[in-house]
DNA sequence: ATAGTGTAGTTGTCTATACAACTTCTACAA
DNA sequence: TTGTAGAAGTTGTATAGACAACTACACTAT
């Protein structure tokens, strides 16, 4: 073994990342085994098999016990989408974030409000919608239905000093999510809270959260497409 | 140590998460030592070190040497986005894929690709734009530039039967890709092409693949919006 | 030919130990 | 009061060894 500043397992897993990405070992093609790269490096199994088991999470490599490793078929590209509190979002940009409360008040649940989260049909609902502003021009209108069950004392927050997120975050532990992005249109009234035209193409994020059993809330999030991309990056 | 059928470590991973997600430990709350969880749970150091670095690479909490572990501000909700080849996706829901190729070609560099591709002023690049259809209805122009150092027999690939995605994962092994994510009109000789008005929002993905020192290709992926969404999940 | 058996090879898990690198806090000295 | 030194605690890395679970393959008995 060398006087490498990388730990011993980071050389190993250089080495498998390098043949792979270079080609020289092409997906299907089965990488050396275990014991193989142990005299190959000079160190213990144990280190060979933490550098292969963080490659197969990664999902460069596909373990098969009994049977070996090989590369992976990643026909996938698989990468993180980061989808973030607005605030924080907006005050790393280094701009200002400021809200303008449209409605926070108490519904009745309608057959895709009892589907959406799981509460009886006609139950109360907590509903708000609200309009981002970074640097006062329109970002995200947030359309968010909240389950009282979760959160209790939600119309009585601040929202001009904490983001739904935020008090929902604090409130209830996150256990799942589920998300679908789409490109719509606003309707009318969207487009007016946001300043926009009618037929301007708009990024609308549906996300469900779940907090243990219930369901925490169900929120849109509207983008004005000419003012807001999603960005995402991978490597490896 | 116990009798159960889960291996140790996925028990202290087990236990450790449900402090979190049941909010016993919240955000910022210390999770005991190493030892702490080793005495606990009657297993060695490396057993617990293996679980609570697993929840780390996770991202439940954060770690930090001679200091210690502490639940993570997961404001952030990360979660994998898959962007697959679109003609695996459309198999996989039991519908026929097909395509129309509408250009195949050589075109000269100007300083957009310049900057995307990293080819010189006026070097000849690939083109190519393809319409693919789902059951004879079109979802997706695909608008690729390729660089021909990566892909020198571009231009020869029957597309009727090989997406480019897939001639170009086999071609060259990836290393890294940017994205962005956006909503936006189709101009109109895509809203053509896609049979649709020309004000419909689309979805718009830019895609720039890089393989070792070369960037392969940019695509430029529009779905019409009415009849395409990304969907995610996120657990734990 | 077929079914079953055994063996070698591979990965999965776990232990006990050791040292390194870093943080935090306390005690002591200037 | 300030600063330094040191001790205790914590995580990061690495080792050698062990057994379990599984696969693939060759060989044997039917």
């Amino acid at each position: 073994m060398s006087t490498s500043l990388l730990p011993a397992y980071e050389q190993v897993k250089t080495f498998v990342k390098a043949q792979i990405t270079s080609g020289v070992w092409q997906a299907g093609d089965t990488v050396p085994s275990e014991s193989a790269l142990q005299h190959q490096f000079g160190v213990s199994r144990m280190t060979v098999n933490r550098a292969v088991k963080e490659l197969a999470a990664e999902g460069l490599v596909t373990r098969v016990r009994g049977s070996g490793t090989v590369v992976a078929q990643w026909h996938r590209i698989s990468s993180m989408l980061a989808v973030r509190d607005i605030h924080e979002e907006v005050i790393e940009r280094g701009h200002t974030h400021s809200c303008r409360i449209l409605r926070l008040e108490v519904v009745v649940a309608d057959t895709a409000l009892v589907q959406a989260l799981g509460v009886p049909l006609g139950a109360p609902v907590f509903h708000s919608r609200i309009v981002h502003l970074e640097d006062d021009v329109p970002i995200q209108l947030e359309d968010r239905h909240v389950n009282p069950a979760v959160a209790p004392d939600y119309l009585t927050v601040d929202f001009q000093t904490t983001t739904p997120t935020q008090y929902l975050f604090a409130c209830a532990p996150l256990t799942e999510a589920r998300y679908s992005i789409e490109a719509a249109q606003a309707s009318a009234a969207e487009a007016r809270s946001l300043g926009i035209g009618r037929t301007e193409p708009c990024l609308v994020i549906t996300r469900c959260t779940v907090s243990g059993a219930h369901v925490a809330s169900q929120a849109r999030l509207v983008y004005p497409g000419m003012r807001y991309t999603l960005r995402g990056n991978f490597q490896l």
